[in-house]
DNA sequence: GTGAAAGCGCTAACAT
DNA sequence: ATGTTAGCGCTTTCAC
């Protein structure tokens, strides 16, 4: 260890520490050029000694390159995000790029200033969930000369790449295996997000699903902020009271199913066979519940990496194989809570 | 909406369309110095109309200033740092700072990695979860001439400041409160975590204060991976047959003392009657539980306002009246499973 | 109120 | 294998 410095550390300090040119150094630093042993070695020796750390900024500036991939969420809470973070994080780990977050919290005001502020930072790709962005954020990613992925959901018109899953599907097939199973009165749950378009379009894919088999939803109940597993119990508790002949209840997010789940399972009442449920993510949670809530799962995990892929690829020069749009198919599970 | 660039704008291209010297557009976009209402409006109607996004790289290099807070923490699949991230978020909202989170999944080498990586982008300020640092991580932080502030924790020797809680304290008052409430026969679960030290200096403030009392643990489990909740079921299960005469259940976060809580009312057993259970951290989650989870809140929120408004004061060169180090008080929260 | 010059700390490109 | 030169796109400083 070495005394504080007031100014930090510069490559002519390594420089003149090691008696090598700045140039050289700057090669060694980065492996970069052929740089003979000897030499290679005095360098690193001074640099560690120094505690050296290098000045990216300059760096960037000078290279023209920022190894950074704007990755923009709605929010960190929601459980969901993290995963597809890891996803991107795992795959980025094999190669020199490394993922930024920004958070908007489902507003597109903060989107397009957070992306506003990404992009001011020049990075080398964009990973952004949904399909739906301002005037602006389109224009800004359009301008911006780099990759972009939008994830999480496939219907409708990306800019560029786009990995998900659609959600109008997601809601049609949970409402298809409803109908199959003979349910009839089915109530819905869900959060009071507008903005929040993709809990909207599994929405419409499982009314529209349902309303050609006849069938319209019974109840309905939305809620915003608390616990969500709280939530869920008060909504389903409400409900049930408010209208006693419903058969099944599907929740727009596997928290507050678990939360009616448990509800449910106090009152004693028969699930599935009274109640039928489900939700949607396939959240690892449930796994820890009395019952298997049926759920169906979104891919988190795997649309990180497959975005994260596109991005790297692109980077790298290279060509997307898969063309621009891949649609995952969202997989049901079953679980404890539908009969078949 | 414009074409398409291949080169990104630059302030001369601002300039050269709104007739305005370079140094002039600067000062506009950046609401800096005097400059006439009018050059102002054709300035900012020049950047709108081209979509300019200024370089952040090159203001950067040459202010020799950066608005990033390096936040550094172990996860973000634990729910705890996420809402440590709110409360960082949300006090920096009020400054030109922006957090950007690095994650060390709980692995000192990985920490010096992400760590020498962010310095290398000279934030402003470092936000680091944890009192233990490999030499090098110290080195750098030291060197770094930035505030650091390292969070969650106060037991030990922080670098520059310190915002947390003192995790013996917080395994102390849970083992005072289990003993003045009689229980004899304590089981511990947690994770096989030899890196989490908070975990491990709750567990010793723990088990030090039931030796006190001369009770030692009668059993304990640990795991890893895998749906937190499952594994609180799991090991409870587990640990309830190998170990029956258990009255007492602690365990080392909220999630599989959710686990545990639920299969414990599934098998009909008295809680807190005939077996008692704790957690840790007062997770929004536990409201929804068929029961309230005692646990003891780690002030997590808090925690992360409290860091960022320090970075921010000493940013804007104001002192930290509190001096180096911030210690909350962890809060019991008896709930419903631990009878008084 | 506005502009011109210098330079932030690096690296690309070109010597040697 | 190593060094030299120029300049990345801004902001600081100083002049007008």
């Amino acid at each position: 260890m070495t005394n504080k410095p007031r100014r930090p550390l510069t490559l002519r300090d390594v420089s003149e520490a090691s008696g090598v040119s700045e140039m050289t150094v700057s090669r060694v630093l980065r492996n970069k050029g052929d740089v003979s042993a000897a030499t290679r070695q005095k360098v690193q020796d001074a640099a560690k000694l120094l505690g050296y750390v290098p000045n990216k900024i300059a760096g960037a500036l000078a290279s023209q390159r920022v190894n950074l991939v704007a990755v923009i969420i709605p929010s960190l809470g929601n459980m969901v995000f993290p995963e597809v973070l890891s996803g991107i994080s795992e795959t980025l780990e094999d190669t020199d790029l490394q993922p930024v977050v920004g958070v908007t919290d489902y507003l597109p005001e903060k989107e397009e200033k957070v992306l506003f502020e990404m992009l001011s930072w020049r990075p080398s790709g964009v990973i952004i969930a949904g399909l739906e962005h301002s005037e602006a954020s389109q224009a800004m990613l359009r301008q911006a000369g780099i990759p972009v992925v939008e994830i999480m959901d496939t219907d409708g018109e990306p800019i560029d790449h786009c990995v998900g899953i659609s959600h109008r599907r997601a809601g049609r097939k949970m409402a298809e295996e409803i109908i199959a199973a003979g349910y009839k009165r089915i109530g819905f749950m869900g959060t009071k997000m507008p903005l929040d378009h993709r809990a909207r379009k599994r929405f419409e894919g499982f009314t529209r699903t349902l309303a050609k088999a006849g069938i319209e939803i019974a109840d309905q109940e939305f809620y915003s902020g608390g616990s969500a597993l709280a939530k869920g119990r008060e909504m389903t508790a409400k409900m049930i009271e408010r209208t006693p002949d419903l058969d099944f209840l599907y929740y727009s997010n596997d928290m507050i199913g678990a939360g009616g789940l448990l509800y449910l399972l106090e009152q004693g009442i028969d699930v599935p066979g009274k109640v039928g449920l489900a939700g949607f993510n396939g959240v690892e949670l449930l796994d820890g519940l009395p019952r298997r809530l049926a759920t169906m799962d979104a891919c988190r995990r795997e649309i990180g990496q497959k975005a994260a892929r596109i991005i790297a690829a692109l980077n790298a020069g290279e060509d997307v194989p898969d063309g621009p749009v891949i649609a995952l198919e969202p997989i049901l599970a079953a679980g404890d809570t539908l009969r078949r």
